[in-house]
DNA sequence: ATTTATCTACGAATTATTTCGTACTCAAAT
DNA sequence: ATTTGAGTACGAAATAATTCGTAGATAAAT
């Protein structure tokens, strides 16, 4: 199951910072225009849909993400590639790469990990 | 402004086609459970978005995108890696590389492409 | 002991997206 | 001339996603 794009700003921060309450989130999250109930609501369907667990043993309950960050950026991935590129993964990456955003040392791992895929 | 992913999908048979009816683009969609209307009314919202313009002279509308193949798929690009991959380029390029999809015809394309990246 | 602040629960409104039925038009076939 | 088929227009229902107000609980501060 494929959460949304709020859901997958949630899971961000879960991912990063580990369990946190609503309240880290929402403030971690900053965004003007959206309420702490917001958050709040939207951390409780994800509850319901079992992407996330938490701890009530106290006040302030703590969430923790139930998927995985590995698969579950794969799972996009996967989407964007067919949905978005036509299949070709080639043509995503050229293009990620010509984004200008990429720095020389992201770019020396990439061609390692290149090197490391050619001895397999 | 973004296109969802039916107008995406619908996007993409228009930059592969080009100029096509909503038959066109219903038959080589081919989605079973989704009927012609459907793809009609679509692609008339998308016409109201300015998304796509059309060519009337004839009983049957012909269809074309209006906005760029590449400006739209780096848009969909950036935003993966910012609310995907926390900003990080690599990070993506890895995971797409690393999923087992990729021929060794787009690993050199690719290694192509890094060599020639390098050389500017 | 009261007030104040912080929290959860949750119904309900809002907005976005997808879906399709039905009415109407026009051209081609009978 | 009528019927049939293929097309558009478009309202409106269905579904999904987001948003928040308000009520009630609990803890902390006064």
């Amino acid at each position: 199951m494929k959460p949304t794009d709020s859901e997958m700003e949630i899971l961000q921060v879960l991912w990063n910072k580990g369990e946190s309450s609503v309240r880290e989130v929402f403030e971690t999250l900053n965004k003007k225009d959206v309420g702490y109930t917001t958050i709040l609501k939207l951390m409780q369907i994800m509850h319901d849909k079992g992407m996330v667990s938490r701890d009530t043993s106290s006040k302030t309950h703590l969430y923790k993400a139930e998927i995985e960050k590995e698969s579950t950026q794969e799972q996009f991935l996967d989407k964007m590639i067919d949905s978005v590129y036509n299949g070709s993964t080639a043509r995503l990456v050229m293009q990620a790469l010509g984004n200008e955003r990429t720095s020389q040392k992201e770019l020396d791992e990439i061609k390692a990990f290149l090197k490391n895929l050619e001895n397999k």
